[in-house]
DNA sequence: TAGATTGTTAATCGATTAACAATC
DNA sequence: TAGATTGTTAATCGATTAACAATC
């Protein structure tokens, strides 16, 4: 009953890609119906968030014996807009760039790179495996036929901005950022940051911490075999 | 006076890193200090979230004046830990891998991609770049001298969680997996994953969605040049 | 000192968890 | 029907924002 016009927190479309991965999986082996129980372990994720996320988008079980697994995983490939296919344009040809265009995943989910731009003329013209290295000023022109709507930023960051800014002028309305700096987001344009050293910093931050389930000063428990 | 033994939130310890990076960038430019109000044009975090971030560890301005930039960005980098040299092990040399590890901004943070396994016996005793690819099997040996405690895991899914026990068992405390698997994460052993299809979906979601600065019946507002 | 900006506390907001009535 | 599990509401928890006394 809650459908749309509430607003989707994050948090629930970030774990809904996490549904729906396991979902594929299960898929894979077979596996025809889950409770909502069974996701805890595998994905780490409780339950009653699971079904929470899920009530923001209408009703998908049945009480009392579950979901199918399919049909689930339909349902959400299709909130995702991830049952259609998304053309992708990526910018940057260097290191990063050829691993994100070589990456195995993105077709399972229905998503291309349609094409690979860079601005360095020693690139432009040549091959990243299949895809022609194209002239950066050429985005807007290309994607006029092309019409993607998603842009991946595979640059330095001095170039981020201005490559952001093109491939908003491009038509494209959401940006994958990969660059160590902030993108100034247009209006209406979503942005998504993956940030290396922002990873890093965490991991770093938590070294040396002493492993939070046994105190320092504590006994190790009696019952030790326990669970796990 | 806050300090320690509070626990520090995850989404400060990210902002740090973004306070960090624009903090060095003021550096290089030669910008001597900054008030909390100026933070957020070019970082998108509000000043209050600022000094509320800041909080956590201590007292870093003076009221009145603002904030030494080297002061504080000194102070960030070793609350982050990144004001030592951080050894980093990096599993699996794909394409992600070989981008990873060339990376040029992990020095700048005193991190060091310290050495590089594969379990592919046609990549071993290869070279990545300036590495030599290392047996996987030999992580543990390797590791004994090294002393890394983070790692990378830029394998196919179906490796990630035998890699994860493999690093944890030679010593590593936090990982960075990029695999598009969920890591059963080892207690006392932070885990960040990095899910390109995630950031998709999140993306692929909002397309569609009309932008909602302006609402379709409404008329432009008058004011339309002033600000930025 | 007067003006400005911090560090911190209190108020708000939003997301997660728990509990349970509805229902297969 | 009885048992089980959903979808949803209410309670809890945590993070963000606002406001202001402390202080340079």
């Amino acid at each position: 009953m809650a459908r749309s016009s509430v607003v989707v927190p994050t948090p629930t479309l970030e774990r809904l890609s996490t549904y729906l991965r396991y979902l594929l999986e299960l898929e894979r082996a077979g596996v025809e119906t889950i409770r909502s129980a069974e996701i805890e372990e595998p994905t780490g994720i409780s339950a009653a968030q699971f079904r929470k996320d899920l009530s923001y988008f209408g009703e998908f079980g049945k009480p009392g014996s579950g979901y199918y697994v399919s049909e689930l995983r339909a349902r959400i490939a299709t909130i995702l807009k991830l049952d259609r296919d998304q053309l992708v344009l990526l910018v940057g040809a260097g290191n990063l760039g050829a691993a994100l265009a070589a990456f195995p995943g993105w077709a399972q989910y229905h998503l291309h790179i349609a094409a690979v731009f860079d601005n360095n003329i020693a690139k432009i013209g040549r091959r990243l495996w299949d895809w022609e290295i194209l002239d950066i000023e050429r985005l807007a022109e290309v994607n006029e036929k092309l019409g993607a709507e998603i842009g991946i930023i595979a640059v330095p960051a001095e170039a981020a901005q201005s490559v952001a800014d093109r491939l908003v002028a491009a038509g494209v309305r959401g940006l994958l950022n990969f660059a160590p700096a902030g993108i100034r987001p247009a209006p209406g344009v979503a942005v998504r940051n993956v940030s290396l050293v922002q990873e890093m910093a965490v991991l770093t931050y938590h070294l040396g911490e002493r492993s939070c389930n046994r105190l320092p000063d504590e006994e190790p428990a009696e019952d030790e075999t326990e669970a796990e």
